[in-house]
DNA sequence: GAAATGCGTTAACGCTCATTAACAAAGGTG
DNA sequence: CACCTTTGTTAATGAGCGTTAACGCATTTC
C-alpha cells in the first residue's frame, strides 16, 4: 500500500470536517459556515471547491461505499481459494477497521442517504447491495444450511453491531483499539455462528 | 395487561406520525405543514397541542427511554430468582419487540438526541445509562468472567444488532415476524456467548 | 511585465419554515 | 339564549441559511 506523506489538499480537508460535523449535528443542522470555519475560510469560500452542500455529502457517501466494496472484493480475491471461514474472517476484519477508523463516516452511511439526488442515492445503494451480497454469499459457503433470506438478514444485524462503534464512547474510555477489535470480530463470528445453526448455550 | 379499546387521542396520533416521518426524512428534513397534513390539520393547528416541534420530539424521545427501561425493569422483576439466562433471554425478547414493533421510533432514538434541549437531552441519557446498566448487570451474572468494560461495550454492540431492523427490509421481504424475531434472538444470544469467552468455531 | 487563474473575501438575494396573530365555528354550560 | 372553551383556519412575521454577485490579491504563465 502507497502511504501518503503529502499534505492533505483543500477538498480533503474540509470532506473530513463535513464528514465530522454532519456525523454529529446531521446535515441539516451544519450551516455551510460552520464547514468553512472548520477548515479555516469563509462559508461562501466552500464554493470553489464544491459545487454545493449536496456536493459535499454525495462525495461522501459514495466515497464511503465504494471504498467498503473495493476493499471488500480486495481481500476476497486475497483469500480465494483457502477456507470459507478465513474470508469471512477477513471481511469482518476490514469492516471493523473501517467502523473503528472513520466512526463520522460510518455514522453518516445509514442516517443521511435519503439526501441525495436520484442518481446519486441509487448509485450508493447499489454499491451498498453489492457488498452486502458479496458477504452473503461468503457466509453461505461458511453455513451452507442457511437459507439466503435468513442469511441477509444475518449480515445486516451483524452490520449493526459492527457499526455500533460511534455508541461506545470515545476512544479513552474504550479497552483499546486491540481489545475492541478483537471484542467486536469474536462477537460477530458468534452472531453468524447462531444464525447458520451452531448451539449457543448459557453457561 | 390492559388492552385500549377507545380511539387515538389526537395527540397521539400527531406524535405517532411525527415519529414515522422523523424517522423516514429527519427531524430537520420535516415540516409542521407536513406533520399537520398527517392527521388531517393544517400546520400552525399542531401549536393546540403541542408547544413547538422540539416538544414532540421531546416527548417522542423521553418516552421511548422510559418505555424500554420501564419494559426491563418489569421482567428483571417477574423472571428474578429465576436462571440469570432466562432473565437475559426475557431482556432480548422485550428488545426485539420494540424493535420490530416501533420501527420508527428506533431510528429516533440514537439518531435524533443532539436537537433536544438540555433538560430533555440529559433525562433521555440517564434513561438510557439505566436501561444499559442493567442489561450490563444481568450479563455479567451470566458471564462473570466478563469485565466490566467488555461488558458494556457488549451490550452496546447488541443493541445495534437487534436495532438493524430498520434495514432489515419493509416487513413483507422479510422472512415472517416469528422467524425474524427468533433469528435475532439467537444471533443475540450468540454474539453474548462469544463476549463472554465461549469458543465460537467456524464448520 | 501583463494577463489569466486560483482562492479568498463580504454583501445581498431569495426561499424555506417555525412560530404567532387574528379570526371562526362547534359544543358544552350557566 | 349568552358565553366560554376547544380546536381549527389563513395570513403575516421573522429568522436562518444556501447560494450567487462583485470584488481583491497572489501566483503562475506566456
Amino acid at each position: 500500500m502507497a502511504t501518503r506523506t503529502d499534505a492533505p489538499t483543500r477538498r480533503e480537508q474540509i470532506l473530513k470536517e463535513a464528514a465530522r460535523l454532519f456525523a454529529e449535528r446531521g446535515f441539516h443542522g451544519v450551516g455551510v459556515d460552520e464547514i468553512g470555519a472548520a477548515v479555516g475560510i469563509s462559508g461562501p469560500g466552500l464554493y470553489r471547491h464544491f459545487a454545493g452542500k449536496d456536493a459535499m455529502l454525495a462525495e461522501l457517501l459514495v466515497g464511503i461505499s465504494g471504498q467498503l466494496l473495493t476493499g471488500a472484493k480486495r481481500r476476497l480475491a486475497e483469500a480465494d481459494g483457502g477456507p470459507a471461514g478465513a474470508v469471512l474472517d477477513s471481511l469482518i476484519e476490514g469492516h471493523i477497521d473501517f467502523a473503528l477508523d472513520d466512526r463520522p463516516l460510518i455514522t453518516l452511511h445509514d442516517r443521511e442517504l435519503d439526501r441525495l439526488r436520484d442518481s446519486d442515492r441509487k448509485l450508493v445503494r447499489q454499491l451498498q447491495r453489492q457488498y452486502v451480497e458479496l458477504w452473503v454469499e461468503v457466509l453461505r459457503e461458511v453455513y451452507p444450511a442457511l437459507a439466503e433470506p435468513a442469511a441477509r438478514s444475518a449480515v445486516h444485524s451483524v452490520f449493526g453491531l459492527l457499526n455500533s462503534t460511534p455508541h461506545l464512547g470515545r476512544p479513552g474510555s474504550l479497552p483499546g483499539r486491540t481489545a475492541t477489535a478483537e471484542l467486536l470480530h469474536r462477537m460477530a463470528r458468534g452472531a453468524f455462528a447462531a444464525a447458520g445453526g451452531d448451539a449457543a448455550p448459557y453457561g
